[in-house]
DNA sequence: GAGTTCACG
DNA sequence: ACGTACGTGAACTCA
């Protein structure tokens, strides 16, 4: 029997985008109504495989209810201005996969669905209707089912409707449903229904009378009191809410079943529409055209000779990636330049792979295609630079795809090679998670079937060679050739030879330290032990809070998700109500610097050479920065003394060198005036004056020279406010002052710097126009959540777009200092080298005959790095470990 | 695996 | 009136 799924498109819509969180697609539209409608529409195909299909709208004009009752519906709110686009957007998919969409002025979807319910069920075919919207419910008959997909666990949990589920859910019958709305109204609709009726008297009343007219005429009769009354008074307005109420289930829509027969739904064309919006998760339910070009006619190269062979025939642009696993290397694919993919697999010492054909044999072969001219595209050439260090140089890198796709999009939660063949090919493949698991039952790279392991592989390179193109001419499109060529590839060969060199660490140093910080900790915890009157895990903020809101009677400051907060600033207000409070703060430091610092970098030492290497990465960061981890050497305490010590342990690698260490002196307000054009405050930089005491005498009014050190601590703090997206709120926490001290502060300093708020005003309508913010350099960041109408979001987009701009061209422009002083030290043939990147800082170790050349170079190529209207100002310090270059 | 806290710029 | 700085990574607890 054909069957006929009708879906009420506004309802489902409006709920999927109620209950999803902010979705959008690449080109920053939103989409999550749209995603969340198609979810359910998939899961109501699949359990009802209908043989029609209908999805009704409301349309945007007067219905024949307002003709009748102008305010009806006059309480709703707006519709919201990330979903209104989204009507459109899910009408035009619709459409693609050939989906009935019907609409017709004068009447709302409910009235559409009623009348296409009807004549189906005449015709034979069983509807099922599809809403979020209870006022479905007085259709329902034994054949017509009503279904409502419950809004707490979205789209999971439904329920469902024949008549009979009416009549025992409510008992009442869907006919008299409509008597029972009529009496109870609708706020959300603005029907009034009778004053003092509601669910539980309507229900009461129907079941006895039936029909609204029938109580009417009846009212004397009715209890309680007081709905007896109204409705014997307000029976007009009771006459008129039944009107308003009633699905009009005689529509003159034209009845065509054979136009709502499923026909191709899930075609390519509308495979590509939903592959275009990232809806990923349902992407397999379409024809692709690209899911069977995947890699073709791969070979699998396992001996010498052959590998050879292959080598010989690499030049001019080939793909290549390695397949490397936990340390071990497995092999290589490749694709030469007519596209021919080969797979390289050598034995390791695990397993098998190669036929005798071993990693050293791989470098052998392969090393004058690497070293040599051929133009290579990969996809995280730094990885492959740092494994094959000191045994072969990979040289003429042209793209690298995991950077292209970053600066794309810098603020992507990853960059796998499968979603780079979804965004720009269009292509489903699995990702290496999916192939080789996860977690505990992964598959290592060198024990997986090879067969397997060549095919996966054979796809990354093939992705790797497609997608050059494509994302090399949105570089191009969006200005960013120069960002990337110049920046951010470049850069590739600096942070692998930072990586490669390490720092090194003296452990005794280290175990020193340690052992001084667990002493203390044991002294402490037995104060606090005895404090609290009992012993408890001081590390869980959960035993933490009952100790001291509990049992100790404290006020807490702020609750966090899941109880009161125990974090630093709100300890520290109570500092004086309770010696506990300030032996737990300390505790807290004392934890801190021997689990993270003094564990965690013994931890991640090598014993054989006595270094940490970290891995820096350059494809997290939403504003351009760069972040380093195992070991994060980014965070290395410096703020109190007591962790300041620990940078002692940080020493060059022997002692033919020593730190030279350069640090930017105020980069982002340098940035900041650059940008902004502020004229005083470009002076002040070009004049070489206190910025911090120049600020308090401008936002205070205070002349220039009887600023007090106070006064200036409070502008700095004012400076930075600046450069985050400042809020009076913010600023009054952070200085301990009034929230109207802090206004005025602000509003002083945006008055004595005009072309400053000009500027960050800018920043917002430009990221609100464009939906991303810009550096000097051209690096974008995307920012949807700007347009969103939770004020929350909206603030933090706002905040971030003033930021992103000042922190990303910062970020440019030491990233640009590092390539030339890396290329300085490797032309002129210096022992010296870069060690590590702080955001602002650069840490060279100095070999000792070259010191002062170095502390010249250093300073030179960080100030030089970028044209300013301001000068970029650097202090270089030397010393013989980390502690002492301050 | 989420939540909290705290180290850095 | 809304609830608050921007950008990171690691260790720990607890469900």
């Amino acid at each position: 029997m054909d069957k006929i799924i009708l879906i009420d498109g506004n309802s489902i819509i409006n709920r999927a985008f109620y209950a999803l969180p902010a979705l959008t697609n690449k080109n920053g539209d939103y989409t999550n109504g749209v995603y969340g409608f198609f979810t359910i529409l998939f899961k109501f195909l699949n359990e009802e495989k209908p043989t029609h299909i209908a999805v009704a709208f409301d349309v945007h004009a007067p219905t024949f209810r307002h003709k009748t009752y102008e305010a009806y519906k006059g309480t709703r709110k707006p519709m919201p201005e990330e979903l209104r686009p989204q009507i459109p957007l899910l009408k035009e998919l619709l459409k693609k996969m050939n989906i009935a969409v019907c609409e017709m002025e004068g009447y709302e979807a409910d009235d559409i669905l009623g009348t296409l319910a009807k004549r189906s069920e005449e015709a034979g075919v069983l509807p099922v209707i599809v809403s979020g919207d209870r006022d479905l419910l007085q259709i329902a008959t034994e054949k017509t089912k009503i279904r409502i997909p419950k809004t707490k666990g979205f789209g999971t949990e439904v329920e469902d409707y024949f008549a009979k589920d009416v009549e025992e859910k409510y008992g009442v019958t869907p006919k008299e449903f409509i008597e029972v709305k009529a009496l109870m109204g609708d706020s959300s609709d603005n029907v009034p229904g009778v004053p003092s009726i509601g669910e539980k008297t309507a229900i009461k009343i129907i079941q006895e009378y039936k029909t609204v007219e029938n109580a009417i005429e009846n009212a004397s009769d009715i209890k309680p009191k007081r709905a007896a009354e109204n409705l014997a008074e307000f029976k007009e307005q009771a006459m008129l809410s039944k009107f308003l109420v009633t699905i009009n289930t005689d529509v003159p829509v034209e009845y065509k079943p054979d136009e709502l027969k499923i026909n191709d739904m899930f075609n390519e064309e509308a495979g590509r529409a939903f592959a275009y919006n990232d809806f990923k998760s349902l992407l397999s339910m379409f024809k692709t055209e690209d899911s069977g070009k995947r890699a073709e006619n791969i070979s699998i190269i396992k001996t010498k000779d052959e590998a050879a062979e292959l080598a010989k025939g690499l030049k001019g642009l080939c793909a290549y990636k390695t397949i490397i696993d936990g340390g071990v290397f497995c092999g290589c694919a490749f694709s030469d330049n007519e596209e021919n993919i080969s797979v390289v697999l050598v034995d390791t010492e695990i397993s098998l792979l190669g036929e005798g054909f071993t990693e050293k044999e791989f470098v052998e072969t392969f090393k004058d295609f690497f070293e040599g001219e051929a133009k290579k595209l990969t996809y995280d050439a730094k990885a492959d630079i740092a494994y094959f260090n000191g045994r072969m140089e990979i040289n003429n890198i042209a793209f690298d795809t995991v950077l292209g796709a970053y600066i794309l999009d810098p603020s992507a939660s990853s960059y796998e090679y499968n979603e780079a063949a979804f965004n720009y090919l269009g292509m489903s493949l699995p990702s290496l998670e999916d192939v080789f698991g996860k977690g505990k039952s992964r598959t290592p790279y060198y024990k997986a079937d090879e067969e397997k392991l060549a095919s996966v592989f054979a796809d990354f390179v093939y992705v790797i060679a497609k997608t050059y193109p494509v994302i090399n001419d949105k570089i191009k499109e969006s200005g960013q050739e120069w960002l990337y060529y110049e920046i951010e590839l470049p850069l590739v060969y600096v942070l692998a030879d930072m990586e490669c060199a390490g720092m090194k660490i003296d452990r005794d140093e280290l175990l020193a330290f340690s052992n001084q910080l667990d002493e203390k900790l044991e002294e402490i915890q037995k104060d606090i032990y005895w404090l609290a009157g009992e012993e408890f895990n001081i590390n869980s903020p959960k035993q933490l809070s009952v100790i001291l809101f509990e049992k100790l009677g404290l006020k807490g400051g702020k609750k966090t998700k899941t109880g009161w907060s125990t974090s630093a600033d709100v300890l520290e207000k109570l500092r004086d109500k309770d010696e506990i409070i300030d032996k737990v703060l300390t505790y807290r430091t004392y934890a801190k610097l021997k689990s993270t610092y003094c564990d965690g970098l013994l931890e991640a030492l090598d014993k054989k050479t006595g270094k940490v290497y970290s891995t820096f990465n350059q494809t997290i960061t939403a504003t351009g920065r760069i972040s380093s981890t195992e070991p994060n050497l980014q965070n290395i305490p410096i703020k109190l003394e007591l962790g300041h010590l620990l940078r002692k342990a940080f020493v060059p690698s022997s002692s033919e060198y020593v730190f030279a260490d350069g640090d930017y002196s105020q980069i982002e307000l340098r940035v900041l005036a650059h940008l902004s054009g502020d004229e005083t405050l470009i002076n002040a930089f070009i004049n070489g004056e206190d910025i911090h005491r120049l600020t308090a005498s401008q936002a205070f009014g205070i002349p220039y020279d009887e600023v007090t050190p106070a006064q200036r601590s409070n502008a700095k703090a004012v400076n930075f406010g600046i450069v985050y997206g400042i809020s009076a709120f913010a600023l009054s926490e952070d200085l301990k002052i009034s929230r109207a001290e802090a206004k005025r502060y602000i509003d002083g300093y945006f008055e004595k710097y005009p072309k400053i708020k000009t500027f960050m005003e800018n920043c917002v309508k430009s990221a609100r126009e464009k939906g991303y913010s810009v550096t000097m350099f051209n690096r974008i960041r995307k920012i949807p959540e700007i347009s969103a109408s939770n004020f929350n979001l909206r603030s933090f987009g706002e905040r971030a777009a003033m930021n992103a701009p000042v922190q990303g061209t910062a970020a440019d422009i030491i990233k640009l200092a590092m390539i030339k002083i890396w290329r300085r030290l490797k032309a002129e043939g210096l022992k010296s080298r870069l060690l590590l990147q702080v955001h602002d800082e650069l840490l060279i170790e100095a070999h000792v005959d070259e010191v002062d050349y170095i502390n010249k170079l250093l300073k030179e190529e960080m100030e030089n790095a970028a044209e300013l209207k301001v000068p970029l100002s650097v202090d270089v310090h030397n010393g013989k470990n980390w502690y002492e270059v301050k």
